[in-house]
DNA sequence: GTTGAGCGTT
């Protein structure tokens, strides 16, 4: 048997391996010593260039007629990533084949769970689906010979490996997990799934797919129902994922917009000090990551200010008689969102409630009021006199609001005394807008520059509910559960600002009005505040 | 002979 003299990198010490009869060495014998690698080369000694090992279907071919493979020393090739923007500063061959064995090798996987009647010859037998399997054990009693009912798998192939980590596994019947050894079942660390933003109706999840596995196998597309202007798509290779994060691709001719999907726990960590405005109202339940149940935060410092109460997951009947205040004084924390109140099972986890008090003080610092003023139509005054430009958000970069034909500057400026005629926070005339408005709107919902809330028709309907088809229930599931408890008593009251800073104005519920489950009742009161409620998870 | 969260005689 002639056996091939491999090493990792030029210069490695080499390993031997056997080749086949014919002269020709396998891949897979290849990829049993060096996972990940897909091919050969060798320093040619005469021109003193790399060459390349010929292959061709699983098989490597030797260099030399007589199939013999001769006294080079072989090293590896490594699939190259995609030639990608992002990839430019990784022009060093080590670094990028260091970062390619770190990223590509294969691990052992355990499987938990299997059938006491799983042999390793059925275990094997199922992983080949996915791919050449190097390894297949069960892990048994030593005296009796008895399955443990967990057991250890390797892949030849990165890929085949992250195929069956991103997968369920029903093996001689019963349900199996594959997971990275103590690893905590998070499969993998990096995150696979983008949010794919400023999408348009016509935008299906089979325009998603098939644009986006160009850069990769797509696992998964979820686009929100109702129309929520954007979607959820999930690459097998979560690096394919972060590759395409920040960039702007054009589908069906629409600029789409490609950001992390991590859940907003995660994007907030990283602020800290700053005079945050965090006024969003959009709650995104479904297809969301809720580290916990149930949420309650308050108090006075950080950006988790107000009360966040994340009941997510339906079927918590929580939805009536809630109780919900927001009381904050001196500090940044006003407003409410909250999670859940959800009647029903399903994806109900999308509730939003905003219980108005929208009273943005802006005491220099930044300002971006994401507002949900829906109910303050037609007032003349709402009380926003931010002044100081967008907030960082995190991850999640800003619209061109510019584009969009937005003042970000707040509307005390220029809204002071009008009819605004319109639900948002910022000074925008969407009738103004050479475009669709309702794309505008959903563009900005996106964007958290509105809340979710929707107008019952019944009321403020001089204010143009173009979002309200947005709010109309689909059947099933009950995510846009967009209900609106923050009628002022008395609406269109032409100042809502309270004075000294304070957010007096009436905000009590009048849910009875709207459609809202009886029985809530919201309250905000603040003192020189600036409106701080973050957006839920994304995840 | 049973069982059902875990982490492997290298």
């Amino acid at each position: 048997m002639d056996f091939v003299q491999v090493s990792e990198e030029e210069g490695d010490e080499p390993i031997e391996l056997p080749a086949e009869e014919d002269g020709t060495l396998l891949i897979s014998t290849l990829q049993a010593q060096f996972p990940g690698s897909c091919g050969l080369k060798y320093r040619n000694m005469d021109s003193k260039a790399v060459r390349g090992v010929r292959s061709n279907e699983g098989r490597l071919f030797p260099p030399n007629v007589d199939s013999d493979w001769g006294d080079y020393v072989y090293f590896c090739v490594f699939p190259k990533e995609n030639k990608r923007k992002s990839d430019d500063n990784l022009e060093n061959s080590t670094a990028k084949t260091k970062r390619i064995e770190t990223r590509l090798r294969c691990t052992d996987l355990i499987v938990l769970g299997l059938a006491w009647k799983t042999t390793e010859d059925s275990l094997r037998e199922y992983f080949e689906g996915y791919g050449e399997v190097l390894m297949a054990q069960i892990k048994k009693d030593v005296k009796s010979g008895q399955s443990k009912g967990f057991g250890f798998v390797r892949f030849g192939s990165y890929e085949a490996q992250m195929r069956v980590l991103s997968n369920r596994h029903l093996i001689d019947g019963r349900w199996c997990e594959v997971k990275v050894p103590n690893s905590k079942g998070m499969g993998h660390q990096v995150p696979c799934k983008v949010f794919v933003g400023r999408c348009t109706e016509d935008i299906n999840s089979d325009d998603l797919r098939e644009y986006f596995s160009k850069f990769g196998e797509v696992t998964d597309v979820f686009i929100p129902r109702p129309f929520r202007a954007f979607s959820f798509v999930t690459f097998l290779d979560p690096d394919v994922a972060q590759s395409l994060c920040g960039e702007d691709h054009i589908i069906k001719g629409v600029s789409v917009h490609v950001s992390n999907a991590a859940p907003k726990a995660e994007q907030n960590r990283t602020h800290q000090g700053q005079n945050y405005n965090y006024n969003s109202g959009n709650n995104f339940g479904m297809h969301s990551y809720h580290p916990q149940g149930n949420h309650m935060n308050s108090g006075r410092s950080g950006h988790h200010r107000g009360n966040n109460q994340h009941n997510a997951h339906g079927g918590d009947s929580t939805a009536i008689g809630n109780s919900h205040s927001n009381i904050g004084s001196g500090g940044y924390g006003m407003g409410s969102n909250n999670f859940g109140g959800n009647l029903g099972g399903g994806y109900t986890n999308g509730s939003n409630h905003n219980s108005g008090g929208n009273m943005n003080r802006q005491e220099g610092g930044m300002s971006y009021n994401r507002q949900n003023n829906f109910h303050g139509m037609n007032q003349p005054h709402n009380g926003n006199v931010g002044n100081g430009g967008w907030m960082n958000r995190g991850h999640l970069d800003m619209p061109n609001l510019q584009a969009l034909g937005i003042n970000s500057q707040g509307s005390s400026s220029s809204n002071q005394g009008q009819n605004m005629n319109n639900p948002l926070g910022v000074g925008l005339n969407l009738n103004s807008l050479p475009m669709n408005p309702a794309l505008v709107a959903a563009a900005l919902n996106q964007w958290s520059l509105l809340g979710n809330q929707l107008q019952n028709q019944n009321q403020d309907q001089q204010g143009g509910n173009f979002l309200s088809w947005m709010a109309q229930n689909n059947g099933g599931h009950s995510n846009a559960s967009n209900m609106n408890s923050g009628n002022r008593k008395g609406s269109n009251n032409p100042n809502n600002s309270g004075s000294g800073g304070m957010n007096k104005g009436d905000n009590s519920a009048a849910n009875d009005q709207n459609g809202c489950p009886s029985g809530n009742s919201w309250s905000n009161q603040s003192s020189g505040s600036q409106n701080s409620t973050e957006k839920s998870n994304f995840l």
